[in-house]
DNA sequence: CGCGACGTTGATTTGCCTCAACGATTGTGG
DNA sequence: CCACAATCGTTGAGGCAAATCAACGTCGCG
């Protein structure tokens, strides 16, 4: 299996990053050369617990999540990331410390990755990324704490209508399993609340 | 009532800063040029629902809390800030749009604030601070996802433990209803989390 | 074909909430 | 400075949301 339409995967993440703030072509060419495509079939890891995670992942095609699993050995997602979205450990990322966390792909996909150093060099040559960075990191903030907030307020029921809201694409293309997981409930109880609201309506 | 120390109250600021990245004075009178000191008597709003939020703040003495009221007039706590941190309610910092958070203290408190367009300018006179408040955001980032999956993975006496464990100076510091907001569980059954624990040791 | 992942349903249990009542403390206006 | 209200922490009884455990049918895939 070939990475089709290479080039079109780093258009993709030059139009995410001109969308925020213009890039002239030595700024474009930096990415280019500072982010690398890669091919990850379904199930396959690109963090495990215990490892440094040691790249950015910006995904071009496909799914990927990112969990924990607990002492009981269940599994916690924190987050999926499809087309257009970044995914990484950022914390095991700049400290360089081992990481709880695992992510591995839930379809075929194709990501662009970026390693520290190549991040660091990114920041140096080319300091308006310090700028869109902060920007998207910002974003994701915002984001979380929306997600926080629902999951400290509101019931099951209520998550489950925003998940289906904020992200109609996730809701058919992911198993339940991997909802239920994201949502902090378990598959047998998101069962019976689809079950509920196909009653209502 | 007077803010004592007016002129340490910014060193504090400028040393949080320092120990990410160092200053030169140029950039120094910047910060001192953009924050402005201010007062808030314990109960006081900084921000309320329906507003925009106008400032970040960075917290000299004192805390505060920001939280969101839902439908059943329920207060369920997003965040505290004490002493040498940041409290803001980013997405409407930044969008301009209307905020479904409230921002109080739960103490007399010294707040240095900054506008949205002052922070701007600094910005654009010093473009380090790209950089500097790129990894503040990144470290908030990283404890909020810590946060979220603590609250969808360990039980309410797991939440509070790590609470102790992590916040020590504020386990006292704060009543327990406000504590018990913050861990998403009513001040009922916290009172009864904290007797079991006393049972144990 | 056979196995594993998935979705569903039922019976039972449990973690946490609700409502209510009670002392202790704080603070505040007269 | 006292009186009274408000806030706080605690405890008890009962209820509900969601978990647990178990069984079963379906589908996709090696």
């Amino acid at each position: 299996m070939k990475i089709e339409g290479l080039e079109s995967s780093v258009d993709l993440l030059l139009s995410h990053f001109v969308s925020l703030i213009s890039l002239d072509q030595a700024e474009k060419d930096i990415v280019v050369a500072s982010f690398h495509p890669r091919l990850f079939r379904k199930k396959q890891y690109l963090l495990q617990e215990g490892d440094i995670c040691t790249h950015l992942y910006f995904v071009v095609r496909g799914c990927l999540r990112m969990y924990k699993i607990d002492d009981k050995g269940l599994v916690h997602i924190l987050q999926f990331a499809a087309e257009n979205s970044w995914i990484s450990d950022l914390g095991s990322f700049y400290a360089e410390s081992p990481s709880e966390l695992t992510i591995d792909t839930l379809e075929d996909s194709v990501v662009l990755q970026i390693s520290r150093t190549d991040l660091i060099n990114l920041y140096t040559s080319a300091p308006k990324f310090h700028r869109i960075f902060r920007v998207l990191v910002e974003n994701s903030f915002v984001s979380l704490q929306k997600r926080l907030l629902q999951t400290i307020s509101s019931t099951a029921e209520d998550r489950y209508q925003y998940f289906v809201s904020t992200y109609p694409n996730l809701t058919n293309r992911l198993p339940q399993t991997q909802i239920a997981s994201y949502l902090g409930i378990t598959p047998e109880f998101l069962s019976r609340l689809r079950n509920r609201q196909t009653k209502k309506s």
